[in-house]
DNA sequence: GCTCACATGTAATCCGTTACATGATTCT
DNA sequence: AGAATCATGTAACGGATTACATGTGAGC
C-alpha cells in the first residue's frame, strides 16, 4: 500500500505508544506540527486505511469512561516504519513563507511600509518562538520518562529555526535603513 | 476576484516588467522558488484569470519570432499588488521538513542509522546552499541595473537559512556523539 | 538534420484544509 | 445547568504537482 509522509506521522506517534486519533492530533500539534502538520480531515481515513492494510489495530475502548478507538502499530507496521526512516533518496523540504514573499516583492512599497513588513514577520516569528519555548519543559519531562532525547533535539531545532527568522528580520532592517540613510543622507 | 498568493507571485514578476508564463516560470525558479514555488499547471491558467480579471494585459508578440504571449500588469494589478503588500494580518509561513519529521521518530532506527540521515539532511542543505550561491552573481548584475536591492537581501536571507540547516545538522550530530558516548562509555 | 531551449496549455490526481455534523463526559 | 474538552467522522473545496500533448525556432 502507498504511504506519504503523513502516514509516517500516524505509525510514528503510536510508535511511541497506543493512541486514539484524537491524541495523535494533540501530540501532532505539540511537536512535529512545526515541520509537518496534520489535520483531522487527513487522520481518520488515514487511521482506517492503515488498518485496513494491516499496519495497526484499533481495539474499541472500554477501560475509558468515552466512546473512542486506541489504535496500536503492527509488527508490519513497524517494519515500514523502520522502512521508511532508512529509505535513501530526497527528503521533501518545502518552505512557504509569505513574508520574505513579500519582501521580495516590496521595491512596490515605500520604506515605512517595508519595515512594518519586517516587523510583522518578526512579530509572527517571535509568537513562533515564545510557543515553541513553552513546549520544552514537557519534552524535558517525557525526556525523563521515556528517554527519548530526540523530542527534545527536534524541538531545540524548531527554537533555533525560529530565532534565525527573527534575527534576519532585524538583519534586514538595519541594511535597509542603511542603505535609506545612503541615498537620503545630507 | 479572490488572489491566492501564487496570483501574487505573477503580478509581482510583471511589475518587474512584461513577460510571458515561461518566463515567470523561468525567474521564480532561480528567486520566489525557495520560498514560494510555483508550476506551469499554475501560471497559465492563472494568467488566463488574471487577464479575465483586468489585473494583467496579454499581447501576442509579433516582435519576437517566435508564438508568445507577453503579459503586462494593468494600473489595478499594481494597485491589488499594493494591496496585498501592504495588507495587515497574519503571514501564512508553512515548513515541511521529512529531515526532521525523520529525525523526530528516530530512536526507532540505530546510532549509525540516525547519523546517515542526518547525513543525507545536511547534503541536500549544502547542495540548496550551492544551488543559491550561484545566483548571486545575477541578483548583483540586477541590482546594478534596475537598482532593486531587495532580491539581493532575499537570496541572501535564503543562504542564511540553508547555512542554518546545515550547521544544526552538525550540532545534532555533536549531540548524539556526546548521548552514545556517555550511555557506551567504560 | 538534429537537438536543445523556448513556449503553451490541459487533465488527472494528490494532498491537505475547512467547515460542518454529532454526541459524550467531565468539570465548575 | 452549562461550558469546555474529548471524540469521531465526512463533504466540499482549494491549491498544487505531474504527466501528457504539442509545436516552433535557434544553433550546431
Amino acid at each position: 500500500m502507498e504511504l506519504g509522509n503523513t502516514s509516517y506521522v500516524i505509525l510514528g506517534m503510536l510508535r511511541k505508544g497506543p493512541k486514539s486519533g484524537y491524541e495523535i492530533k494533540a501530540k501532532a500539534d505539540i511537536s512535529t506540527r512545526f515541520f509537518w502538520a496534520v489535520s483531522y480531515g487527513q487522520i481518520y481515513p488515514e487511521l482506517k486505511r492503515l488498518e485496513e492494510g494491516g499496519l495497526i489495530e484499533g481495539t474499541s475502548d472500554p477501560a475509558s469512561g468515552r466512546q473512542r478507538r486506541v489504535f496500536s502499530i503492527t509488527a508490519s507496521g513497524e517494519q515500514a516504519l523502520r522502512e521508511w526512516l532508512k529509505r535513501p533518496g530526497d527528503l521533501h523540504t518545502e518552505l512557504r513563507h509569505e513574508g520574505v514573499l513579500r519582501f521580495f516583492f516590496a521595491d512596490a512599497l515605500d520604506h515605512e511600509e517595508r519595515l512594518e513588513l519586517l516587523h510583522t514577520m518578526r512579530a509572527k516569528h517571535r509568537r513562533l518562538h515564545e510557543e515553541l519555548s513553552t513546549i520544552v519543559p514537557s519534552a524535558e519531562a517525557a525526556r525523563e520518562e521515556t528517554g527519548d532525547v530526540l523530542g527534545l533535539l527536534t524541538l531545540e531545532t524548531g527554537i533555533a529555526y525560529q530565532e534565525l527568522f527573527v534575527e534576519l528580520c532585524d538583519r534586514l532592517e538595519r541594511r535597509l535603513n542603511e542603505i535609506e540613510s545612503d541615498s537620503g543622507g545630507s
